[in-house]
DNA sequence: GAACATTGTTCTGTAATGTCGAACGGGGAC
DNA sequence: GTCCCCGTTCGACATTACAGAACAATGTTC
């Protein structure tokens, strides 16, 4: 849209903000002030800012700064304002205790999916997703869900934003053609399977929440090591999710 | 500090961010400009250069706008990155499934706790605090336990910033030799107890966590209604609150 | 159905504001 | 002690964000 009215230093303030990560979690002046091509006066005055309200803090001991906590109270009023979230929690946390993997709910955004909620189980450790983090649409459960479900017009649009399909392993679908049978799939059984398409030794089993409209507005996945997922286990826990996915629906 | 060198325009734009609330869940741009006291057509720059990077989102139907997944996402890399919620997440999840009753995690920011993790109990419905949200230290069972504990000199910081001390119910320690005479208390004992102190019907038992240079750094709780928590099993969480305590500060 | 009110959005001149470069001051490393 | 590097402050310039009015698009009222 109009990306005319952006306000330089408000925009420059968010790339600070964003330059935090993982890796990054903690930045001097200088390191963001030649990550984002500015002055160091100029880093610092948006900084000093950002720091002054509470969504940066500084270390005393280094002087380098990392995100604040303002950022976990807006978060998680994000969260708490979903009404998504909100409903589909309970039901989250019944999948965890009854299955002991790692569950996901999930959105769309853009081209992308985008977890707005996760419960982890205890026995896996190599899902690094995170709340908030963003994934291909193409190559995840919840991603192929939502694809699935989603306005023909819609799925377009997403298409044409991927350039190609990315293989990330032997098994993920690189073509279109690939996807869209297995979307047919999808949508004959209600659920999507994600067999190692997104990373090696990684299985997942997703499936669709819809609102009283019938639009996808979500999904929800249970997902952990392949040798966890034996083909009866699969089959209950499609089972479990389709329920889940008809009682949301009341609800949204 | 200095307040000196704030920028104006990220100053506002943060400001934007946090008229949003659990009432405010959605704001016009003339809701927003009223309460800022901007013109329309400055809230709505700002407005819009905070949508454009997804800190906002319009809701398409009534063009209103709301929080944005932006947030979510750096409020998630917040958490990640600190370790204090990385190293207690496990144990809090052993509270929980041992009590069944809501466990927090708070630090102390200023004059106040903040929540950094929660986690609830499926049975209490009462407690409405969430992470990132604040509450005063001298009412609540985590922050009694991290002004006992901190340093004599911040703890005198701390009470001057108090101008009197609210009595949010009868049973609320409203002088400072009440509240002295309770943390002297809680030093012998190694863990806190807020009786009704914080809200009618409302029982915690919290626990300092402590680094390796012996400071403390965080607090644990396990809260509920006063009727779940009989003197016998009050007991048994404290001592298992004086285990979690010491093995926290080995990690830390 | 037309007049109205109210909203989000665009436009434009103005001057306040954010920007940069340079300089300051403090803390380690050697 | 001397160096270097970093966070922070200063000052002058012009870029940038600001307010107010105008516009377009909704929805409301009679």
């Amino acid at each position: 849209m109009s990306e005319s009215r952006t306000i330089q230093s408000v925009a420059r303030a968010l790339f600070i903000l964003e330059a935090f990560s993982n890796q990054n979690k903690e930045l001097s002046v200088t390191d963001l002030s030649k990550k984002l091509g500015l002055s160091k006066s100029t880093a610092f005055g948006l900084i000093n800012t950002l720091a002054e309200y509470g969504y940066l803090e500084q270390n005393s001991e280094n002087s380098k700064y990392r995100l604040g906590l303002q950022l976990l109270k807006l978060g998680s009023l994000v969260q708490m304002n979903n009404i998504i979230c909100q409903k589909a929690r309970p039901y989250l946390e019944a999948l965890v205790s009854e299955f002991d993997e790692t569950v996901h709910l999930a959105i769309q955004r853009f081209s992308v999916v985008v977890y707005i909620d996760k419960i982890e189980s205890d026995r896996t450790i190599y899902i690094h997703s995170h709340v908030g983090a963003e994934n291909p649409m193409y190559c995840t459960g919840v991603g192929k869900c939502l694809l699935a479900y989603m306005a023909e017009g819609e799925r377009q649009r997403v298409y044409k934003s991927y350039k190609t399909l990315e293989q990330r392993t032997p098994k993920t679908l690189h073509t279109f053609e690939q996807l869209e049978h297995d979307l047919t799939l999808i949508r004959e059984r209600g659920y999507s399977l994600d067999d190692e398409e997104f990373g090696l030794g990684l299985f997942c089993v997703a499936a669709p929440v819809f609102n009283q409209a019938d639009q996808v507005v979500a999904a929800i996945s249970i997902s952990g090591p392949k040798a966890h997922f034996e083909a009866d286990k699969v089959a209950l826990i499609a089972q479990r999710m389709r329920v889940i996915s008809q009682n949301l629906k009341q609800s949204l």
